[in-house]
DNA sequence: TTGTCGCGGGG
DNA sequence: GTGTACGCGACAA
């Protein structure tokens, strides 16, 4: 279905003078002939804020000259753009934001998620450069039973022309299909910007849009997005010999493609994970698996070995790729629900809902479309007057080996102390930010509520799901709005102080209330705390403990008990480990997992932290012992103390900077005879034994696909030695007395005669600080 | 402990 | 058509 619909462009302004050589062509809103074509309506907004005048016209571009020809009167110098003014002196937003403002109505009002027709692409390149590398296949689906896979076999040509008559094929597809849609995994960082590339090195026009021939258009994107894509070459080769000034210019811009909506599954994810913090990574694959969404007869290549396949089985990459895109259409509906549920509250593009940061991308809008229906003037963006972010609490209260953990913490806790306190920022006059969240809030436990009532699977369900994580997007953002200061026109970081204050405040409260009742406090931080419960608590009395803490909180502030674990190494702040009841341990923080972590060191530290929460020391021990034996009969394959980085400088760049600074992966370059290598290349590097200076760098060759090719177990055993002592086993130090500790992990060669037997030794907890004693006020 | 630099994701 | 804005972990000093 489409509708065609009109409506007058407007744009906010200071003061009437700009307008003012109109004459009667200027006329109040709602005057007879006000809306003609030539003229421009205003109406002034009340109250105290800067922009407090909204001019409309029929037509936009002439409001646009209208304004800037009175500026320039006024100014004595030629203005010629509104962003000349000064972003204090106008808001004029894209055309179709001052549209949904103008008339109230958003994306998607009355429509289902899978009403929308969306369609997945997915391109397989050669390589990841697009300056270099060719696209060769690309698959097809959409959520109307559309499966297809296009490469360059059928049309009897090769090379560029197969290409090219590849990428034709593919935007003929995308326009007969005519999605509202169009989704990928990394879309916006790599499928649209290697396209774009290869289409115009190819000389091959992209006419993808819904209109007429609109192709593929940049969209400038402020956002940290496309800092980190330059690497690979996509959007912009870039120099080899960057040694040279003038670094090319990052290509940061997202795209647009008229008629439909482009959304990046990559977005989708990073925003839950940015809450849940529970994924393993945020690629496809990984973030799949987590959801279950992989079928079980999943096709897997791994990303350098994917042409090479092509080549020789050309069938298992067609599948491989078709299950990429049936992923992504499941991690859309699983979590583009959210952002799909934004749209249809925010007068913003879906898109750009998708993308957006919730302070500027979403929230401005809402506040803004508020302050316009209530008729008031508009302030100016917030300045910063120097007041200093204060942050939230963090706690350490005992480290070792604690039993019978319980967590529990509040949901939502700052916009929960903002409805509490009122607290609103002040430039916020007409306390549409607070408005806004209480709103949210209650609609959100609404749709809560409604999602359990409905059947598991059901549309209903999942409109209801997105729509809660929507909100609770919105709502938790409504914080960090407070703090952005220079980004956001409501900004007040006094506020935003408050909220933090009131928050270590209910956190203290809690704690001292928890040990009140007999509960050992481990960690607390920001929201939520652990404590070990007394040997002869049950389950309830725990949960009575959480209940009455809770209940002595403010009454909008809700503590929730968030689970139970048999036992917890705590370490230090957000760096434990946790054994739950069935057994699955779980190790959070920098100090138990890294992607840094030699292979060696992890296994050892699993099995190490393993047997601790199982209160086995005997085994610690043996799990030292026998690393420690292994590595020194050298039975530990050389790749499991290597680890894989990136280089990143070029030659020229590291010579340049080694004096200051080695770095190993370099020296292990240079050791192993290369005096070339490219920029963002991948080694597996390794510190191998040498007589004359004990050690040194070293690289561990690879075969084609990054597996590690040779093992010459000429690791430097005693410095690896002191790593598994100093790096991991370190980490179990909280867990002993210093001399069971030094037993423990004591040299096999010389035990000591009076160190007491393994067995007897007992893990240990230290209590290292007491409650807070910040009072509530 | 502090400062600087690199990474993420895609083939 | 527009601009300054990430957050965290690893390593060397």
């Amino acid at each position: 279905m489409r509708e065609a619909d009109r409506f007058h462009p407007w744009l906010l302004l200071p003061a009437l003078e700009d307008l003012a050589h109109l004459g009667a062509r200027l006329l109040p809103e709602g005057t007879a002939g006000a809306d003609a074509p030539g003229r421009v309506a205003y109406r002034e907004l009340a109250g105290p804020g800067r922009l407090r005048i909204r001019a409309s016209a029929a037509d936009g571009r002439m409001l646009e000259a209208a304004v800037l020809k009175g500026a320039s009167e006024r100014l004595g110098r030629a203005v010629t753009r509104l962003s000349d003014l000064g972003e204090d002196n106008f808001l004029c937003l894209p055309p179709e934001e001052q549209y949904l403002v103008a008339t109230g109505r958003t994306y998607f009002r009355g429509l289902a998620f899978d009403d929308l027709h969306r369609l997945q692409f997915d391109l397989e390149t050669t390589g990841l450069n697009a300056a270099r590398d060719a696209i060769f296949l690309v698959s097809v689906r959409d959520n109307r039973g559309l499966e297809r896979v296009l490469d360059v076999s059928e049309s009897g040509r090769s090379g560029a022309e197969a290409e090219a008559d590849l990428i034709q094929r593919l935007a003929a597809l995308i326009r007969e299909v005519d999605p509202d849609v169009i989704e990928n995994h990394n879309l916006y960082g790599f499928d649209l910007p290697f396209l774009a590339k290869r289409a115009e090195l190819l000389g091959v026009p992209l006419a993808l849009g819904r209109i007429g021939g609109a192709g593929l258009k940049r969209r400038p994107a402020a956002r940290a997005y496309g800092a980190w894509r330059s690497a690979t070459g996509v959007g912009g080769e870039r120099s080899e010999r960057s040694e040279d000034e003038g670094e090319e210019r990052e290509e940061t811009g997202r795209y647009v493609i008229a008629g439909r909506e482009l959304i990046d599954t990559l977005d989708a994810v990073r925003r839950y994970d940015f809450a849940a913090r529970n994924l393993p990574g945020h690629g496809l694959k990984a973030v799949a698996r987590h959801f279950g969404l992989a079928a079980a007869d999943r096709e897997y290549v791994e990303g350098p070995k994917i042409y090479a396949t092509w080549r020789g089985d050309p069938d298992r990459v067609r599948r491989y790729a078709l299950d990429d895109v049936r992923e992504v259409d499941g991690l859309a509906r699983l979590l583009g629900g959210a952002a799909f549920a934004l749209a249809r509250m925010a007068p913003r593009r879906y898109e750009r809902l998708a993308d957006a940061g919730p302070a500027t991308g979403i929230l401005d809008p809402l506040l803004v479309r508020a302050y316009l229906r209530a008729g008031a003037a508009l302030p100016e963006k917030a300045t910063g007057d120097g007041t200093r972010h204060t942050g939230a609490a963090l706690y350490l209260f005992a480290c070792g080996v604690a039993r019978r953990v319980v967590k529990a913490d509040v949901s939502s806790l700052y916009p929960s102390l903002m409805r509490q306190y009122r607290i609103s920022p002040r430039p916020d006059r007409i306390g549409a930010l607070l408005a806004l969240v209480d709103r949210l809030v209650e609609q959100r436990l609404a749709a809560k509520a409604r999602a359990k009532q409905a059947a598991p699977g059901s549309p209903e369900r999942h409109t209801d799901e997105a729509l809660s994580a929507a909100m609770k997007i919105l709502v938790n953002s409504a914080y960090g709005y407070l703090g952005a200061v220079g980004l956001t026109r409501f900004s007040d970081v006094a506020a935003a102080n408050e909220v933090t204050r009131r928050g270590r405040q209910v956190l203290g409260l809690l704690c001292r209330e928890l040990a009140a009742r007999g509960a050992t406090l481990l960690e607390a931080d920001t929201d939520g705390v652990y404590f070990a419960a007394p040997a002869e608590w049950s389950e309830g009395d725990e949960r009575r403990a959480v209940a009455e803490g809770g209940a002595l909180l403010p009454p909008l502030v809700r503590l929730e008990f968030e689970g139970r674990y048999a036992a917890m190494l705590s370490h230090e702040p957000k760096n434990y480990a946790l054994l739950e009841y069935d057994g699955t341990p779980h190790l959070r923080g920098v100090a138990f997992r890294s992607v840094r972590f030699e292979p060696f060191g992890e296994a050892f530290l699993r099995r190490a932290v393993g047997c601790l929460l199982t209160g086995d020391v005997p085994g610690v021990r043996a799990a030292y012992l026998e690393t420690l034996a292994a590595l020194r009969r050298r039975e530990l394959p050389t790749s499991d103390l290597s680890s894989r980085v990136r280089l990143t400088k070029t030659p020229q760049q590291y010579e340049a900077a080694r004096t200051a600074r080695k770095e190993l992966p370099y020296e292990a370059m240079l050791n192993s005879g290369y005096t070339r290598w490219g920029r963002g290349e991948r080694v597996r590097v390794y510190r191998a034994s040498d007589r004359a200076t004990g050690g040194r760098a070293m690289l561990l060759p690879e075969d084609g696909a990054g597996e590690p090719a040779g093992d010459p177990r000429d690791y430097d055993v005693a410095y690896y030695a002191r790593v598994l002592l100093d790096n991991y086993a370190a980490r179990l130090a909280r867990a002993f007395a210093p001399d069971d500790f030094a037993v423990i992990f004591g040299s096999p060669e010389q035990p000591s005669l009076f160190a007491p037997p393994i067995e007897t030794i007992q893990p240990v907890l230290t209590t290292v600080a007491e409650p807070p004693d910040e009072a509530m006020d």
